[in-house]
This record gives structure tokens, sequence and C-alpha cells, in this order.
DNA sequence: GTGAAAGCGCTAACAC
DNA sequence: GTGTTAGCGCTTTCAC
């Protein structure tokens, strides 16, 4: 009983003497209305504060003007207000107000396939779903529904599938490989997180694919992303014990933190005897000591391409490709050798 | 174009060899249908994997389940993905999570009286605003509109509005002005934002009513909140010109890290000559060195107690009480006097 | 160029 | 107990 019983269309239609069917066509450019009515209509309209009503729209099989946002990194997580997960908050920050922007409406659903679902789920115009897994249940579902989806980072193993955005992995791997580098560093090992997502793997390829570039043995180090910074910083004694590399890269900035954490506590000194840098900037790389190097991501800009995608697909096109948005590296003291120290 | 042509009720009542009726009677726990009907169709209707379109039952005036939620501290920030305001980041998650806990949907709403409003604006089933101001249009429209809300914080001026939730924040300022005490400090300035919200103004109460119980004079400074860090900065001088206070209390973690930050710039060292504390904790304060005291919000269980008070009005309850929170205070070392500095 | 009428999927009177 | 039916507010044929 919550809903408003506000202005109707019948009211607009009564107030400018028309049928309802005229105040239809000229409040959505439809129909064969003579400009006078049309801007006759429309005055009253406006005067009235007419809104459609978005329930009955939709209903007659129209679109919603809102789309749903899934998080799955979070869901992973399954923590929905966790500290020092930047890109998560900015994101769905980022998404709202991008949303607005295009008069849309952004409905969080934090996990698709958990039951009962919240009854407005199915009725969304379409989904951004952030970081999906391998063989993701959500995305299935979405499929299987006929619901249009883009994806926050690609769906791995699904190499056909063009409806992404994200920054560029790739590139910003090489970017971090390359300032290690150039610091130094020829045996860098890689600390990645357990999620099956286009994030750990493409950073992994990109970073296996260096190694083999330059014969360097790969130094491959799994974490589960819930483990976060005590896990990090009991993963640095098995780092220790295999051999201190010259670097570590771990793509998540809690992992980071830990790990520089459990290296010193060890006596291994950063950046003297290795470095550390993070594949995504949190407050955790921004305050450890020393502040470890990060690459910033873009939310903001991600998001605004993403509903672009998600609004091309709504409106029936089907060329979308894929858009790349641009990381930045944040080089911090984690990284930076003092001239002599080369 | 966008909706799922799904499974309809039709479907279910001819597998099930009964009316449409019968069926929703019989998923609603309506009407009067023998046990066994009740039964057959419920197990039909599982089996089909049937889930009641929200659209045609919200359009038929029944509740949508879905609340809105609008974050009137970002959009007086004017930033929807502003870094370092914790708070709000952990609120829109934890709002999130216990939305879904309770099978809502939570609906982000940057600002409803932007125009055009997202075409499900008047379809929420009840509204959760933070922070709202005094004479807040958001909360007049809603109003006008019959729509149901609860706020995080008291609305201002409103003194009879009793459907809000919040941490205790006269409790809390009391407690960071005596830890201030206890640590020496008599004369303790306030530094408040300009937004007319319960947050500022109920501080400001508590922090009046201090002095006047210590006789001493008030040193009240109020900085807009979007200053943020640099605005702390900049108001350091007119606190240093004014006279070194014994402590400063800050309501937002920016501005206190600038304030500290602006101090110590100018030769005021914290925590030996002055203190400072933040109201609401934030990276900022957690990072400035000195690392500075800070109250942690609880918007966790915030959330949780204002999806309950929601819940209940929605359900036609009027007798909601507002719900305190307990916020944690977190001493750091911007309060923290060495025994021979007394 | 304009309007009457059907119907989207559902709930709730009201007959039977 | 169960089914028929009238809408909720809107879009969309299709007559006029």
């Amino acid at each position: 009983m919550a809903r408003t019983r506000g202005i109707t269309i019948k009211d607009v239609a009564r107030r400018a003497g028309v049928s309802i069917t005229a105040v239809s066509h000229a409040l959505n450019d439809k129909g064969t209305l003579s400009a006078a009515t049309r801007e006759h209509i429309r005055g009253v309209a406006d005067e009235m504060g007419y809104t459609a009503d978005a329930l009955a729209r939709g209903l007659r099989s129209s679109t919603m003007g809102a789309v749903g946002l899934v998080l799955r990194s979070l869901d992973a997580l399954g923590d929905y207000a966790p500290a020092g997960v930047d890109v998560f908050e900015r994101f769905v920050g980022a998404a709202a107000s991008q949303a607005l922007a295009r008069g849309l409406s952004l409905m969080l659903v934090p996990d698709l396939t958990r039951v009962p679902v919240p009854p407005l789920t199915f009725s969304m115009d379409g989904y951004i779903v952030t970081n999906p897994h391998v063989d993701d249940p959500v995305i299935a579902l979405l499929e299987q529904r006929g619901i249009r989806y883009v994806t926050y980072g690609g769906v791995p193993g699904r190499p056909d599938f063009r409806h992404w955005a994200s920054e560029d992995d790739a590139a910003s791997a090489r970017l971090v490989l390359s300032h290690l580098q150039a610091a130094g560093a020829r045996s860098i090992a890689l600390v990645r997180g357990t999620d099956p997502n286009a994030w750990n793997l493409d950073h992994q390829d990109v970073y296996l694919q260096w190694c083999a570039e330059r014969h360097v043995p790969p130094r491959l180090y799994e974490l589960p992303e819930r483990a976060g910074v005590d896990g990090g910083a009991a993963l640095a004694g098995r780092i220790v014990d295999d051999g201190v590399p010259e670097a570590v890269f771990c793509l998540t900035g809690r992992h980071a933190a830990g790990v520089q954490q459990g290296l010193m506590a060890r006596g291994v000194r950063v950046p003297e005897h290795t470095m550390v840098a993070a594949g995504s900037d949190s407050e955790h790389a921004r305050n450890s000591r020393p502040a470890i190097s990060a690459l910033e991501l873009n939310p903001v800009e991600s998001a605004g391409a993403l509903l672009d995608l998600l609004q091309a697909l709504i409106a029936g096109e089907d060329t979308v490709a894929p858009r790349r948005t641009k990381a930045r590296f944040r080089p911090r003291a984690s990284t930076r050798r003092q001239p002599a120290a080369r």
C-alpha cells in the first residue's frame, strides 16, 4: 500500500481536453499529433508536475529506466561493507551518479542467486555485474532470463563476450612490472587472489608471459581475497622461505600491505631488500610504512563506460565493443630506491 | 523492451488446474482456500520457478519490496565517489546487505529534487534519507507525495519526528570532550560543518552546553564539508591567530586532518601544544601523523535499525521510536600525552 | 490528426 | 471453497 496515487495520465488528458492516447503520444514523441497539440499537452503536463508511473509503463513492456548492480567481488568477500576495498566502494558511488546523469535508477542487488531474490530483480532493464567468475551463476541466470548485462572486467572463459569495460589490465600489469624492472628487479613474484575472475586471470597471463620473455622462472602465489592483510602477512613467510625475490607484485592493496608487513617482520627491508607494489590502490597501500606503490583504478570512468554500453544494448544496438579505461601508477616509497642502492 | 516475459500467474493456474485467483491467494496467504489446494498450488509454482512480477503486483497497489536511499550528505558534497568519507561508503554497503537480508531491493537515488527524477523514484515502498537538512526539500517532497521515510540522524527543527536512527551523537560528543578534558584540555575549540543537519547541530548544542557548564567561552568554527583537508589547513591559521586552544574537536575526519596539518605547519605541535580529535573516523584521521583520535561510527548497525523502522512503517505501525546505536572512541596519538607533559 | 479500446500481470471485490 | 471480473496506469494498435 505504499504506492503514491499521484497525477495520472487521465488527469492530464482531462485538463488538456484530449484523450489519454494524445497525452501518451505527446510525451513520448510517438504517433502523429499536430505540433500545436503536442506543445499544449506538454505544457499542461509540466504545469501539473506529471511523471509517468514507471510501474505501469514497465508493465506495458516498455523500459523501466532502472538498472541493477551486482557486486560479485563483494559477494565473494561475504561482506558488503569491508574496509580498504576502495575501488568497489567508489564504484558504487560512481555508478549511482553516472546512472542519475543518464536518467536511470540504480538498484543494488547483492547476490542474484541467493533465494529469495528481491522482487524487482527480474524487472530491471539490464545489469552491471562486477568481476564475474568463470562459470558465474549470476551470468548464467541473467542469460537464462534473457536480461541484458555488461560486466566490469571481462567474463573469463568467454573471449567472445564483448559487453564489458574495465581498466586495461594487461597494459597496467606491464606498467607495474616495467617500473619494478627499471628499479632494478629481475625476479618478481606475483600474489594474486583466488577468485577466478578476469582481473586475477589476466594479470597472471601477463605476468607469466613477461617471465617467459625474460627467461626468468615465474613465482606465483595465490591467496584468497578474504584473507586480507593477515593472509598477506602469513604468506610473507612462504615467500621468504622460497628465497626473497627482488620485488613482490600483489594484486590487492590489502595483500600488499600484509605481505610487506610480514616481510619486514622477518627482517626483509622494503624497498632496500625487496620492493612491493599493489595492483589496486587502497587505504592499506597508501598508508603502509613505507607507502606502497600502486595502480589507481578508474571506477568513475569505468562506470560511465559501462552505463553507455548498457544503454546501447538496451536500445538494441549489438555492435558494442569493450571499453578500456586508464589506470594510473602511483609510485611510492616501497619501490623507490636510492640511486646509491642500485 | 527489456522486460522478461517469463512464467505468469496464468501459466501456473493452467498447470495447477485452478483459477488465477486461487494461485494469487495461495501464494499470498489470502482468501479461503483448502489447505490441500494451497499446498498443491505452491508445489506447482515452485516447480515452475514462478516469481510474481513485481511491477504488476506494485501496480495493483501492493508493495514493491524495494526501498530508496538518498545520501544527502553526498548531495551536498557534490561528489558521489569522494575519498575519505568512509562512513557513507560503508553505509551504502551496509544498507544494501541489510536490505537483502530482509528480502528488499535497495535503490540509490542521488538527489530526489533534481529533474528529471529517475523513473522508479516514486514507486518505492519507502526511503532512507541520510542526514537531512533543516527544511530539507527531499523531506518535503516525500511528505508531499505521501511516501514513508526514515532518516539517518534526526530531522533538525522537527523534534516531533521520530522515525530515525543514528549513533547517539550527544553521548559521543561528551565522550570526546571528556577524553580531551581528562588529557588536560580546558579550552576546546569545535570545528563543525556548514550543512544544517542534526549531526552538526546536535554536536554544537552539546558543545555549547559543555562550555557553559564549565564557564569557559566557546570557540566555534564553521567550515563547509566540501572544503575538506585543504579547508582545514587554512582554518588552522585562524585558529592560531585566535590563540591556540588546548584541543580542537573537528566533526569530520578530513577537517581534522587538515587542521592538524595546518597547526603543525605553523609550529604548533600535536599532541604536545594542542590535541586534535575527529567526530567521524576516516582514512585521513587514521593516517595522519600523528594519528588522530576519532569516533568510529556504526553504519552497519544503524542501517539495520533504519530498515527495521522502515519496514514497521510500511507495515502500518506508527509507534516507531528513534533508535540509537553506539559509536566507539578510538584514542590515537593526537590526544595521547606523555605523563611528563601534563 | 485524433481517440476508443485492448491488454501487460496481478490483486481484491464479489458472485457462485 | 472457488472462480469471474473489474480495474491499477500506461502504451499501442486500429478505427475514425
